[in-house]
DNA sequence: GCCAACGTTGGC
DNA sequence: GCCAACGTTGGC
């Protein structure tokens, strides 16, 4: 029987939040990608490497978050469809990313392939975020936080969407 | 462009 | 293993 694990699969679905710079790779860029898809290159945190190594998994859903712009915040959603694998950006001695302590033999950092799913009908701002009391313990919302990568409970999935 | 908050590095 | 110096992130 093949159902069960599939269900088990789909329970188990987590959710997440990724940053990325529009003026980068923003979510037109992911669009405009074949198949809209694309690996997500470029993480140099290892609290955000051990994520993308350890728990994400095909068909989880995360949120596309605009950073470092005009107005930070959720744009859309996309689905990971290849779970953690070598950066090949980190032994490119020509690429911003490039990590020359890094060994083939043993990368350092991983990444993720996501998938475009869809844009939200409008920017739900970091601004509007913050103000929102259930989403306190959301990590894009606490003082300081830089975290690239980070993980989203179902409930705050859910509220965050109901925004939209 | 400023700068607070972090993470990393390396001397000791 | 401490911690100062430095580099980076990312909101503003």
């Amino acid at each position: 029987m093949r159902l069960l694990p599939l269900i088990l699969t789909s329970l188990g679905m987590k959710y997440w939040l990724m940053k990325s710079e529009p003026s980068t790779f923003g979510i037109d860029d992911l669009i405009n990608k074949p198949a809209q898809t694309e690996h997500w290159d470029g993480v140099r945190n290892y609290q955000a490497r051990n994520m993308m190594r350890d728990d994400m998994k095909v068909g989880d859903r995360s949120f596309f978050y605009h950073s470092n712009c005009e107005l930070p915040g959720i744009v859309g959603i996309m689905e990971i469809v290849r779970e953690g694998y070598p950066d090949f950006t980190q032994f490119d001695p020509g690429n911003v990313h490039f990590d020359p302590k890094s060994k083939r033999e043993n990368p350092t950092w991983m990444m993720v392939d996501v998938k475009f799913v869809r844009k939200l009908s409008r920017t739900i701002s970091l601004q509007e975020l913050k103000q929102v009391p259930e989403l306190a313990e959301l990590a894009l919302v606490r003082r300081g936080n830089r975290l690239s990568v980070m993980s989203v409970t179902e409930q705050e999935w859910d509220l965050i969407l109901a925004l939209e």
